[in-house]
DNA sequence: ATTAATATTGCAAACGATTGCGGAAACGTT
DNA sequence: AACGTTTCCGCAATCGTTTGCAATATTAAT
């Protein structure tokens, strides 16, 4: 049934008019008698003719879709990014393409390619991991496309949208000293990426402000479950009386919780835990995590606005940062 | 810096040639010479050429996109198998479009008009939940283009991906029965879902073969984490002695272990839980819960490459089921 | 009735790429 | 020198749409 979606043309054969006419029929163009207007409207109408955004994009030099890339689909966070920015993108009638790099600079570089080939309108992106040259970006920029860098973003003058990163970790350790805990170990990711170096330094001013004890021990390079697992019994053995966790993300600190419990230890009672982003499994965890919300989708829905303005001309970079929020669940309740 | 991509014109401006010269120079076509096609490449390579797919989709009516629907983007399930689409349609030479149904018909039904007129080359689909009339879908078809679905699939004579949720239900309920449980309760999604019924019929059949007594009171309809809580905490309390729990995803099965710890159950010892999808959550829980792998990655392979058939002019609708895989945990180990 | 003004409509180029066909050199053959 | 081949290249149409400008038809003004 390979029939061809019915043009402008089709129209214009149909109803024995020029193809200019049928075209400024459908826009309600002033120079178009009422009679003819209608019988074309209603023929469209009819046909269910939908006009053909390639021949668009062509025409006008630009496609009304802009691009998203993540690292990752499966992260709650980035998928609630992604929701934010189609919710701003389809009110003002752009569509989204979701590119996914997959962690892998070979396919973000490959992706790139693709996204000029398209001449999509915009691009927002948070690198991969192994992102470290960025110059495949930069060059979109230098070609006259905007782009918006979220979350994992390059260093320099560019129009970013971060998470306070910094403040998260520093409000989630206050709340672990304000529950009472004096000895906190942290779980971080490795401090060659952005967010274990702020994450890491968070957690330091709050132990400074507190005047708690800051030891290099206490810090340990672990960011997922298994590591987790294996970390907290070292540490657990080493220092017996620590009785406060905050990892660099809610898999680690469940890893972390779940040790303990094998090790005996009543959370929150002996230890409390702390996690960071607010993901699913922190709500059903046993006991159910406290953590650090990133508000995915307000940071889509500023990443969009971003990228809307600079798609209008403003070309000044812009940096906003959006606040944390703390989620208090029963792994750092008090416990009278 | 709106400087605009450089094209086919711009190379034969500055080589002094014409653009047709230039296109076939670029695709290596023998009626050109070596001297001409070495400077044409050479002079594209230098300038970073690259096509504009736009226009060659507009020529060429095809657009080596396809576009991929999915009711929800944070489910592990939906992500595994949109990796798999990508890691088929990539080698093929295919672009992946995401659609984001967020499990809204109207946005289903205005993304299927976007999707035309973009005129992608082919949909792999799975429905939302709200998707009773899916004509939609079949407009789209008797158009030519070529669709996929799979997991949430209509009824009729289409091309269809199936995960096996009979027997994967059914496997399921016979390994906690071999466990040893002998009374088995039921968490199901409501009947009016495919997934629901079939499940379901896994789960009587399961008990049908063991000659286990099937109580009607043993199927609830539950298919979340909070109503699991509740649903958990009334049916233990009518019926303290049951031993076995099979929910019809993770976070119910999650919550039912949560609320069963709460009431001082201990699993597996008193009584052993099986999830169905294998999500992330399920791998952390505590204790760790056995479930059902849904094989994502697999089942998105399958699609793009029944997609890559059908798009090849092969139209007889096939159907292709993907049999479950059992991930024995720590929640249905045996006690001894 | 003639001219001017206005209301409608169509022609054709453009967006970037492909491709059938025809044409112009350059060559070899007699 | 005249012809046929071969080699290499350009013209122009095409995909679906928009739009400046020219052209025609209609109406009003004289």
């Amino acid at each position: 049934m390979s029939r061809h979606p019915i043009t402008i043309k089709d129209l214009a054969r149909i109803l024995n008019v020029s193809i200019s006419t049928v075209s400024r029929a459908l826009k309600d163009h002033p120079d178009i008698s009422k009679a003819t207007k209608k019988s074309v409207q209603d023929l469209a109408r009819e046909l269910n003719y939908r006009p053909n955004e390639i021949a668009l994009s062509l025409k006008n030099r630009r496609s009304k879709i802009i691009g998203i890339m993540v690292p990752k689909l499966v992260h709650h966070f980035f998928s609630s990014v992604i929701e934010g920015v189609e919710n701003v993108a389809y009110d003002e009638g752009y569509q989204v393409m979701i590119y996914h790099s997959d962690e892998l600079l070979e396919r973000e570089k490959q992706l790139t390619q693709s996204f000029m080939s398209y001449r999509l309108d915009g691009l927002i992106v948070s690198m991969s991991k192994e992102t470290e040259d960025y110059t495949h970006f930069t060059k979109l920029s230098q070609l006259g496309v905007p782009i918006v860098y979220f979350d994992r973003v390059p260093d320099g003058e560019y129009n970013k949208i971060l998470f306070d990163d910094y403040q998260g970790a520093f409000d989630a350790v206050e709340h672990l000293i304000e529950s009472g805990c004096k000895k906190i170990v942290h779980f971080g990711a490795p401090q060659s990426m952005g967010i274990g170096r702020k994450r890491t330094q968070g957690y330091k001013d709050a132990l400074e402000k507190y005047k708690l004890d800051f030891k290099e021990d206490y810090v340990m390079s672990c960011d997922n479950y298994d590591q987790a697992l294996k970390a907290t019994q070292e540490i657990f053995e080493l220092y017996p009386d620590i009785d406060g966790v905050f990892a660099v993300n809610d898999l680690t600190a469940i890893g972390a919780m779940n040790q303990l419990h094998k090790m005996g230890k009543a959370i929150p009672k002996d230890v409390k835990v702390m996690g960071f982003s607010n993901e699913m499994s922190s709500y059903v965890s046993l006991p159910s995590l406290s953590t650090v919300d990133q508000r995915g989708i307000e940071m889509g829905e500023e990443a969009m606005k971003l990228l809307l303005k600079n798609m209008d001309g403003i070309t000044r970079a812009e940096v906003k940062t959006i606040r944390a929020d703390l989620v208090i669940r029963e792994s750092t309740c008090k416990v009278l």
